[in-house]
RNA sequence: GCGAGAGUGGCGGAAAGGCAGACGCGCUGGACUUAGAAUCCAGUGGGGAAACCCGUGAGGGUUCAAAUCCCUCCUCUCGCACCA
């Protein structure tokens, strides 16, 4: 045995035995629960980052544990192909997106070996390539046969750098989500996915998943939305037109005193004069500062009182929510309310406190609960009784109905690029827009393009691809240039990975055993767009008969972020770790500035990478400390201390198997059945301790990964085991029999955690086969209760006291010793006792009085 | 503004309502070294000579007992935000 801790033979040494001996690759077992552990694949960007690695290596873990456990897990891994970077580096190096994805993947896939992650790589996905996009658009052609994809004109989300369109929910803050860009507004023809048809059991399913983080919920539901309310129509002063407005609020309908219309409103035309104006207006959208109308000169009727109220043209009403025009009720509605002050509009008060009166005139709207005034027959009701009432009232005249609206808008997949899922639909002057039949599938993406990147498809330019024959007239006719937006892609690779590559892609018995995922881990970023798209689709799929289950993702954790100090220097900005000593730029000598925490980037040169970490630790060495740092759902801070301090540990493992390794593989422990008594020798009283400290262990490592993958604290627990035997000279066969009991145990627990030392000290050790086939040890409750307790004597809930004593004794006898204790008696003498609370195995309270 | 989460040593972080600070980093001292690195051993919340006292963002409450439960407030992080 190596003297030592040779990390870098070890590690590449068994990552060559585990892919030879393929012990990652797993196939259907019914006789055995199966575990589906999935961590969210990769864009091919060409290195992975600290980021992937934390969110492989909790994953690796769990899928290394429920192995061990007894479950037949699948552990895949693939990569999220098509994207807009391989274009940019078409445009900027002229390579080939194809080649530069490509080659990627086979450096990363490199990369995630190295870092001896579990996977059964037979199963890997690639979305770009046809066998893989081929079902996106079988996917595609099923929605459209469903009414649920469809073509519209609209205003779509347009990002001018990466010149194409995006979902609402790749608009972060107004800006693009992937290079920040102010987003503008584009009007284009669209395909889009109907996701609002599932919006209501979108909603309703987040109650029955349990297992995801609250916040993920939370998102996911204030992004749907719901908001249930009425549509009410006003008749138009004069005209024979309704104005059909939505409220939530219909317990205000008495306070109307003006109604406002979107300036894309298809009457605002009609009903407005001043068509500068109304320019004006339009121009103002989407300034959530600027609060500006015009008013029409027309005038409604409110249906509940007959009141003629004014009808403006505001910036701020959408037209895409609700009806694109709104009743406004200034005294209960804090906009409503500014806009009415800065028009010099009317404010009626029609709901008053429950205990007092409003003072007029108002200062701000009352937007709570309260009873109704100058509501005609409502007045004094409640108001959230009169909001039944009146929405009843409503839709019983025949003046409107109960409606119910989400914020969630559909999902618009059209993208003006080229290395994406081509849309399989053609256009024909004689038939229209007609779906290419499934047997012509799949639409190859062709090679050789011309890539401009200018926001427009180059497909377009393709002949070969864009002149085609009507599929139903056979007539001359042209494809769908646009492509599939990505998410689609990701939208549902989990269940392709349920077969083999030559296999069906929806393989309904195997879809059976595995799924759902039974664990999912990933990034919070994606909380409200791949997770709900994933969700989406898998309704999608089971109304399509292919899945039978509701939902994709059983328990789901979000991982930290990956973060780190960042330095800038006066004159060089900001500085790699390695350019800074101490605290000074190494180029100009200045000071520095440390920045706060934050998480690690390219432009902040704040990253540390995976590869030289690798290189200088081992992989081992880089999961104990990205897996210890911090709890799983944390950010981890990193610290190159603290790395250090993981590789410490590791060579402490090492050091121990190699301090007793000449007879660790001599000694057989068959039979370690060792019978507790009552009274023991000394050689007896050492080796029960040892036995007891890893019955202990097992049991406080086996709780700490259950209880929701707290890995940071069951490797605490290793080290305690580490630095309680460290000093440990066993003699007797007794003795040595235990302590390698101690040992291969310790081995197996370590092993999700740091595979590759442990698999090297299992053999070391005399064992064999891969420890990752080991069974994972069971505890012995008896065993692992320590022996004797630390009693603690509170006086008046203050620590005074502490007493050794023997695990297991009655109340009575432990109060008996508490009163006797010496420290006691000082707090106790002289003064009443009132109470004796006694707390099994823990302490005993004495409470007194003077 | 709305919603969610979080505030614990010098730092990362531990604590079934029951000893606050496990484990690690850092620091201090010692051993081994010509010396350092590495390693090993010991110590390490604050105050105090000690007995003890004080300590989990602030203030109140419940309890024999609160970092943990309840109320009020402060701060920070994240998400949503013209949604009628």
């Amino acid at each position: 045995m190596n003297q030592n801790y040779d990390f870098k033979n070890i590690e590449k040494k068994w990552q060559n035995e585990w892919l030879k001996n393929k012990v990652f690759e797993v196939d259907e077992d019914p006789s055995k629960p199966k575990f589906y552990c999935l961590e969210m694949f990769p864009y091919p960007s060409g290195k992975i980052h600290m980021g992937h690695v934390r969110n492989y290596v909790i994953g690796d873990v769990i899928a290394r544990y429920k192995k061990m456990k007894g479950f037949q897990v699948l552990h895949p891994m693939g990569w999220d192909a098509f994207g807009l970077p391989a274009e940019n580096a078409a445009i900027k190096h002229g390579v080939h997106p194809a080649k530069w994805t490509y080659e990627n993947i086979e450096h990363m896939k490199h990369q995630l070996i190295k870092l001896g992650l579990s996977y059964d790589w037979r199963r890997e996905v690639t979305t770009c390539s046809p066998e893989y996009y081929k079902w996106n658009q079988w996917i595609f052609l099923k929605l459209y046969e469903r009414g649920l994809a469809y073509r519209k004109s609209s205003f779509v989300n347009w990002c001018p750098s990466c010149a194409t369109v995006l979902a609402n929910e790749q608009v972060i803050d107004g800006a693009c989500w992937r290079c920040e860009s102010q987003v503008e507004q584009k009007e284009l023809e669209q395909w889009f996915l109907k996701i609002t048809a599932y919006a209501e059991e979108l909603l309703k399913d987040c109650d029955r998943l349990t297992g995801w983080p609250e916040k993920v919920l939370t998102m996911q539901r204030n992004w749907i939305g719901k908001s249930e309310g009425v549509e009410v129509d006003f008749p138009i002063e004069g005209m024979n037109e309704v104005l059909r407005i939505y409220t939530t609020r219909p317990d205000t309908i008495f306070g109307v005193t003006f109604m406002c219309l979107s300036p894309e409103h298809p009457l605002a035309e009609k009903l407005c004069d001043d068509k500068d104006a109304l320019k004006r207006i339009r121009r103002l959208q989407r300034e959530p500062e600027i609060k500006e109308g015009v008013f029409t000169g027309k005038y409604a009727i409110n249906p509940l009182n007959n009141e003629r109220v004014p009808i403006w043209i505001a910036n701020f009403v959408l037209m895409e929510y609700g009806t694109g025009a709104i009743m406004s009720v200034p005294a209960h509605d804090q906009r409503d309310f500014e806009f009415a002050m800065k028009y010099e509009i009317p404010i009626k008060v029609v709901i008053k406190p429950k205990d007092k009166e409003l003072s007029e005139p108002l200062k701000e709207a009352f937007e709570e609960e309260g009873i109704m005034i100058n509501s005609g027959e409502f007045s004094g009701l409640p108001s959230n009784e009169g909001k039944k009432r009146i929405a009843d009232y409503i839709e019983k005249k025949g003046l409107g109905k109960k409606t119910i609206n989400y914020r969630l808008r559909d999902w618009g997949i059209s993208r003006q690029r080229y290395w994406g899922t081509p849309i399989p639909i053609v256009y024909c002057d004689h038939c229209g827009i007609v779906p290419v039949p499934e047997k012509d599938l799949p639409i190859i993406l062709p090679e050789n393009v011309n890539i401009t990147g200018k926001g427009e498809s180059p497909l377009k330019y393709v002949d070969d691809f864009y002149k085609t024959k009507c599929p139903r007239c056979g007539f001359d006719a042209v494809r769908e240039t646009d492509t599939m937006d990505t998410f689609v892609d990701s939208s549902w690779y989990f269940v392709r990975y349920c077969s083999l590559h030559n296999e069906e892609a929806f393989h309904k018995e195997k879809i059976k055993y595995w799924m759902p995922v039974d664990q999912y881990i990933g990034g919070i970023e994606h909380a409200v767009l791949h997770l709900l798209y994933a969700r989406f689709f898998t309704k999608v799929l089971r109304d399509l008969g292919i899945v039978p289950f509701d939902e994709p993702f059983e328990r789901l954790l979000t991982q930290g972020m990956v973060c780190m100090e960042s330095y800038r220097c006066p004159e060089h900005e900001w500085l790699f770790p390695k350019e800074v000593k101490d605290g000074k730029c190494i180029y100009c000598g200045k000071a520095i500035t440390v920045g706060r925490v934050e998480k690690m980037s390219k432009s902040k040169k704040n990253i540390v990478d995976p590869d030289e970490m690798i290189e200088q630790y081992g992989t081992d060495t880089v999961r104990v400390f990205t897996l210890f740092a911090a709890p799983p759902e944390k950010d981890l801070e990193w610290s190159s201390q603290g790395v250090e301090g993981a590789h410490r540990f590791l060579k402490r493992v090492y050091a121990l198997i190699y301090k007793h390794h000449d007879w660790l593989k001599d000694v057989t422990i068959s039979d370690v059945s060792f019978s507790y008594s009552e009274t023991h020798t000394a050689e007896e009283s050492s080796v029960l301790q040892i036995l007891s400290l890893i019955h202990r262990t097992i049991k406080r490592v086996t709780f700490d990964i259950e209880k929701e993958y707290q890995f940071n604290t069951a490797i605490a627990r290793l080290m305690e085991f580490v630095n309680e035997v460290y000093g440990y000279e066993p003699k007797t066969i007794e003795e040595r029999k235990i302590f390698k009991f101690a040992i291969r145990n310790f081995l197996i627990l370590l092993s999700p955690f740091a595979p590759h030392i442990a698999e090297e000290l299992w053999r070391e050790i005399g064992e064999h086969g891969f420890i990752l086939n080991q069974p994972w040890p069971q505890y012995d409750e008896e065993l692992a209760r320590e022996k004797t307790i630390e009693l603690v004597v509170q006086v008046n809930g203050k620590v005074r006291s502490k007493i050794i004593i023997p695990q297991g004794m009655s109340d009575e006898e432990v109060v008996k010793i508490a009163l006797e204790d010496e420290k006691v008696k000082q707090w106790v003498n002289g003064k009443k006792i009132v109470k004796v609370i006694p707390v099994k195995g823990r302490l005993v309270n004495i409470v007194v009085t003077e």
